[in-house]
DNA sequence: GGCACTCTGACGCAGCGTTATGGTTC
DNA sequence: CGAACCATAACGCTGCGTCAGAGTGC
């Protein structure tokens, strides 16, 4: 750990100097003049020579400029933020920079996802998480309420391209469903509707602008799986038919394959197919 | 859906007009004239007095470009990957960019932790998430490696910035812990070791220089809650106590508050505390 | 003829990185 | 005395944004 020497001054206090502080922060010594520069962060003392140095615990300031730079700010609203003496103002803008960085997280997540369907269709077989997760997990799940885009099958390819652009430009998409009658037949890439979650900007107005319509995924018990390593999409499907089949279970009216947002483990966004389960007592044949 | 007229070419294909275009990609037109500029993208057609054209399948081409963008490539080795024909070397671009994409979401996550931390200090009280989940949870783990620093309450002011900063640049903190007597004696605050994962970055030698010493997380069964909104960290621990003792638990050496990575809802990152559940038996008080 | 569109060309901007040149410390 | 620091000044870089000025489409 001594990578840092230590410079006593009249106080006896420990000092950094520039290099010092730039290798202890992680960054070049020309981002620390720049700061200095533009006045967003001074070192704690200067001498006679021009030279810097910085106190140790400037580092929690740099930390929180670097922090507040990633979650999109620029270095003078940094500054603004710094200079702000309202409590209120600055707990304000907290808040708003840590919606802008979920916003962030969760668009480079859509990233991904498109990056990961680019490698797939190139034929490229993801590292997937088999995690004993080949059985499907059953959950019971609320009814959602969500917008479906027109039948893709009905759609024109041009049309097509323009509902998914503007889709990928103001929401995310969150699913698509296929039959159960297709899916039952073997017809694994009949897509029906492609699904998004409501949101804020995504006012009922604008819905219909962009083509949309209300679609309540229902409330019950679903049976949810996941891809596993060099399996191919079909198979993910038969084996949730197998599984159901076994338990005597028949699937609603729709498949969903799901786009999870906060997969578990980042490096994997392996297919995830969901389907209401729909039991048939095999005593009185009734419908749970 | 009426936003983009169609021009009708020689072959009756419709096109786009730069704005139309841009329009539909989401950006503006001096982001498409830029691409042209450096031939990273080009309109499918130029007419004679050079108003440039956009064919519908073009629209895929820009989504993948913005895509690698965001993956942090450069514009200039986006058109190097464009113009790969060897789908080797594509996919393995591919792959990397993916790699990158997951290490910058690892990183807004780390991140988002220090800005709500800071948030937290400053009296903000964050909406936590509340999904019926005020009760432990318990959670078997396997053995689980880590690497702890020295104790937190042994090291000098400056030594715990340094410590703290290389964590900070070259791995990421996954957890501190506490002593589980503290806890009990209703100690709240006495960290004693910053854990981090092992990662490949991070080899013995470096630990060593680091000041980093191996520390196993036991096997074991786990109790595991979340903080809830307006609930102070010493609520959420004394919650826990009390879990325990209904159960008849005794906690094992510490007591965890976790970071987990992958929060399933982005827009909250509550405090997690585990720890290690031993279980008495009542009858031949024997320990499981 | 008006209005919204298109083009090219030139310069501006943030946030540093780079290079050049020269002084300082150990 | 040399290596390894420190400083300032000036220009370069990416990925566009922003005019200005002039030509089209309907």
């Amino acid at each position: 750990m001594k990578n840092f020497k230590e410079i006593s001054a009249d106080q006896g206090e420990a000092f950094y100097t520039t290099g010092q502080f730039a290798k202890l922060c992680g960054v070049k010594k020309q981002t620390l003049f720049h700061y200095d520069d533009i006045g967003l962060f001074k070192p704690a003392r200067v001498d006679a020579k021009g030279y810097r140095y910085y106190a140790p615990e400037q580092y929690q300031t740099f930390l929180l400029i670097s922090c507040l730079k990633e979650a999109g700010m620029s270095l003078a609203e940094i500054g603004d933020y710094l200079n702000e003496l309202n409590p209120f103002e600055r707990q304000q803008t907290l808040q708003l920079r840590l919606a802008a960085i979920d916003r962030r997280i969760s668009y480079l997540q859509h990233v991904r996802r498109i990056l990961a369907s680019t490698f797939a269709s190139q034929g490229g077989v993801m590292g997937t998480a088999d995690k004993n997760s080949d059985e499907i997990r059953l959950v019971n799940r609320p009814a959602t309420k969500l917008w479906a885009t027109k039948r893709l099958d009905q759609m024109e390819d041009q049309q097509l391209i323009e509902a998914v652009a503007s889709i990928v430009r103001e929401t995310r998409p969150y699913a698509v469903c296929l039959a159960s009658e297709d899916v039952q037949n073997s017809v694994f890439d009949q897509q029906q509707y492609l699904l998004v979650h409501p949101s804020p900007t995504l006012t009922d107005e604008r819905a219909a602008e962009l083509g949309l319509h209300p679609f309540e995924q229902p409330a019950g018990r679903y049976g949810v799986t996941v891809q596993q390593s060099g399996e191919r999409p079909q198979d993910v499907y038969r084996r949730l038919l197998v599984s159901m089949e076994q338990f005597g279970e028949r699937p609603g009216e729709f498949f969903y394959e799901e786009y999870p947002d906060g997969a578990e483990d980042v490096t994997n966004a392996p297919l995830t197919v969901a389907v209401q389960l729909i039991v048939i007592d095999p005593f009185d044949g009734r419908i749970h």
